[in-house]
DNA sequence: GCCAACGTTGGC
DNA sequence: GCCAACGTTGGC
């Protein structure tokens, strides 16, 4: 499948996933609909958008694979983490985290508005208005007209 | 910094 | 289980 992440650049961005020597964890998603996806939908060698959110270029910065899938994120079970989750245990845990390497950076950003200008991307969840699902699924449809735009 | 939109909380 | 109040997200 195709999906469009969104992470913050501060935490974990494209360059980040370009120059990490292993797989990147991707951790932090602490809403159910996007942990449902990310348990049960997202699979080994799916092609991920990575949107980059609250910062100064707000936009798709490039494509990364998963590796790994149904990972325990770590900082569920860390006290002083902001993503701490006090239910959390070894045993019964909520929260997913996944690996992902990098295939392309874009030479890029594709803000949201040039995507918006795009009349086939409309039905895109990361276009819509109030959306805050961090995890969501694109057509390939949508992705190969992503990545076309880049080439423009 | 503003504010719309959404998810979560908690009183009843 | 409803729903108002509140907190958070996130683009602008």
């Amino acid at each position: 499948m195709y999906w469009v992440f969104k992470t913050e650049p501060s935490e974990c961005s494209m360059q980040d996933i370009m120059q990490a020597t292993s797989p990147v964890l991707w951790f932090g998603v602490r809403n159910y609909q996007a942990r449902n996806f990310l348990r049960d939908q997202v699979q080994q060698d799916d092609l991920v958008l990575i949107h980059h959110s609250s910062c100064a270029d707000v936009g798709i910065a490039g494509i990364a694979k998963i590796v790994a899938t149904g990972l325990a994120d770590p900082t569920q079970f860390e006290a002083e983490s902001p993503y701490y989750d006090a239910k959390a245990s070894l045993e019964r845990w909520p929260w997913y985290a996944v690996t992902l390497s990098p295939v392309q950076q874009f030479n890029r950003i594709l803000s949201l508005a040039e995507l918006r200008q795009q009349p086939e991307l409309a039905a895109m969840t990361l276009l819509k208005k109030g959306n805050r699902l961090s995890v969501m699924p694109i057509t390939k449809e949508e992705y190969d007209l992503v990545l076309f735009l880049t080439s423009t």
